[in-house]
DNA sequence: ACTAGCCCCTGGGAGC
DNA sequence: TGCTCCCAGGGGCTAG
């Protein structure tokens, strides 16, 4: 799943591979994936010779900055993933003579950027659960989407005072803040809280935190709290450092795993022993999500 | 205003 | 071996 480490290793891929490339044609098969301009001859006419300016990452989302003040948003859900090469049709399908784009998980390919040096931004999704839109820049960034999400934990902004702030007041819209209920699993995940954290990602840091998933926030205490803002920063640096987790779909623009897994303590390990304790690791199911702890390390 | 639950998808695993 | 059933899961949407 990429969550942002994930989506920051494609961001910066792409920074030093598309830069100043120029969009001359798109192709897909799931016209679905393409929700705005709702109709895909529209967007297909609208991204034709636009040039890429600049990519970056807000929360989970790619952003491609684009000339003509266009931005073209790109969310990978849960098994998108963004590759850079080359392919060619073949009767109904696209192959690329790249053996790493060969493989089965980077062959679900549904859309098709050709650029100005004729390498090409496939977009890889099992289950066609990712979205890409076509945005006026500043339309963008004015919009409902971008404005209510949470800080980015990874910048100078996301200090222990409003990591605090944030997570145990809840603004109320022209009313006095107040103190948010629910599991803090759930909430690390709300992007309006805090952007870019994913289920693997709450889970390994509550593990490094040693709080467990169902403790409700507003009874957090001080040092509970410093924990996990320091697990948070630490663990999704840890995520960026070895380019992201591969367990599911996601692989980098050319195709390859992430080395996450090396860091992976409880995330889909149910049954295991705590790497810490031995105790076994457990899945609770948290609104609709699987949470994965150690039920000694992380008691309630 | 809020939350719980459905929905979008498809490969893979379980059960028979 | 092959069929059917069921499930995962981010986030949008709807019903309550």
């Amino acid at each position: 799943m990429p969550e942002l480490p994930e989506v920051e290793t494609t961001v910066r891929d792409l920074q030093k591979k598309v830069r100043g490339r120029t969009f001359i044609d798109t192709w897909t098969d799931f016209e679905k994936i393409i929700k705005k301009p709702k109709n895909f001859q529209d967007f297909k006419k609208e991204i034709k010779n636009k040039r890429i300016k600049n990519v970056r990452r807000r929360a989970k989302f790619i952003l491609f900055d684009l000339s003509g003040d266009k931005t073209l948003l790109i969310h990978q859900k849960l098994t998108g993933h963004l590759l850079l090469g080359k392919w060619k049709k073949k009767g109904n399908r696209w192959t690329s003579s790249f053996p790493l784009l060969s493989d089965r998980i980077n062959s679900y390919i549904h859309l098709l950027f050709t650029l100005d040096n004729e390498e090409m931004i496939g977009l890889s999704d099992l289950r066609k659960f990712a979205k890409v839109e076509l945005w006026d820049s500043r339309k963008l960034s004015e919009s409902e989407e971008m404005k209510s999400l949470g800080p980015e934990p990874l910048e100078k902004e996301f200090t222990f005072k409003k990591f605090t702030e944030i997570l145990k007041n809840k603004k109320a819209a022209g009313g006095e803040p107040r103190p948010r209920r629910g599991k803090i699993k759930q909430v690390l995940m709300d992007q309006k809280v805090i952007a870019g954290i994913g289920n693997i990602y709450s889970d390994e840091i509550l593990f490094e935190a040693r709080v467990n998933p169902f403790q409700l926030v507003f009874q957090l205490n001080p040092e509970e709290l410093k924990k996990i803002y320091k697990a948070i920063i630490k663990i999704l640096k840890i995520g960026i450092k070895s380019k992201g987790e591969s367990i599911s779909d996601w692989r980098t623009v050319e195709g390859k795993k992430g080395l996450f897994d090396n860091y992976r303590r409880v995330y889909q390990r149910e049954g295991e022993k705590c790497s810490r304790c031995k105790s076994m690791i457990l899945r609770r199911k948290i609104g609709g999500r699987s949470a994965h702890f150690c039920p000694k390390c992380q008691k309630l």
